[in-house]
DNA sequence: CTGGAACTACGAAAGGCTTCGTTGACACCT
DNA sequence: AGGTGTCAACGAAGCCTTTCGTAGTTCCAG
């Protein structure tokens, strides 16, 4: 059950994962006292032991208090996300969604100079 | 209850708000036929009742098979799911989810036009 | 008028998510 | 040894989503 594809996380183990994301491998009690709004502790732990059941974090039981990490990296579950939008709401094209994200807030100049420079290396790729 | 933030529609009533919005007022059976997999008869019917309730689409009842209409464009279901994604898994940086849906699949020469455009045009605003 | 087709409405079941109370284990302190 | 605090595990409740069976209505063809 390791392997295969993760399910999408839910709102919740979302919050969880930015935890474990943001400060690397935590205890429940952690991530509990992190998440302000995340519920009582059984809650967070209930949440983080369906989290363990479907792959979305692994926990090393070694100490009493186990510690808990992603299994995936933000930018793979990020990936997964946009992937899923796409196809669900873009019609499959990923360039509608960045349109559509970009005309509704502001970006950074450092920002957009990044992204200039994703453009340009995009459209290299396509005139080879 | 019409009035109000309209709820992030689930799988299935996204499946049958993209039906409609290609294809503009339908009725239930209409947009059975159109879904080749949204399951039976009375589920999308149910589905679309319960739409209803929560003011994702409205209805002409004035025929007897009533005649369903999304309440809010394409557009601004896309923006909240945007804005949506990008506060829950891009830490509020619309540019950091643009950058990711970009680098994975490849887009057409006019969409990467397009976005050069916008992003000239972002630029502009910003200098002012 | 009667039967069938096309509908809507209703309700229930199954599964998933979220929440929490309770229990039991373990460790530490006195 | 007894008490206290920390922790995992379990189970149940409440709610939402999805699915579908059934019942009732309306309309039309014959």
């Amino acid at each position: 059950m390791s392997r295969g594809k993760l399910p999408r996380p839910t709102d919740a183990e979302l919050a969880i994962l930015r935890v474990l994301w943001d400060r690397g491998a935590r205890t429940v009690r952690e991530v509990h006292e992190t998440l302000q709004d995340g519920g009582g502790y059984t809650t967070v732990l209930k949440t983080m032991q369906i989290m363990t059941e479907k792959g979305l974090v692994t926990r090393d039981e070694s100490q009493r208090a186990h510690v808990y990490s992603a299994r995936l990296p933000r930018e793979s579950t990020q990936q997964q996300l946009v992937t899923d939008l796409v196809d669900r709401v873009f019609g499959g094209s990923p360039a509608r969604l960045a349109l559509q994200a970009l005309s509704t807030k502001k970006t950074s100049p450092e920002e957009l100079a990044e992204l200039r420079q994703l453009l340009d290396s995009l459209e290299k790729e396509s005139e080879s």
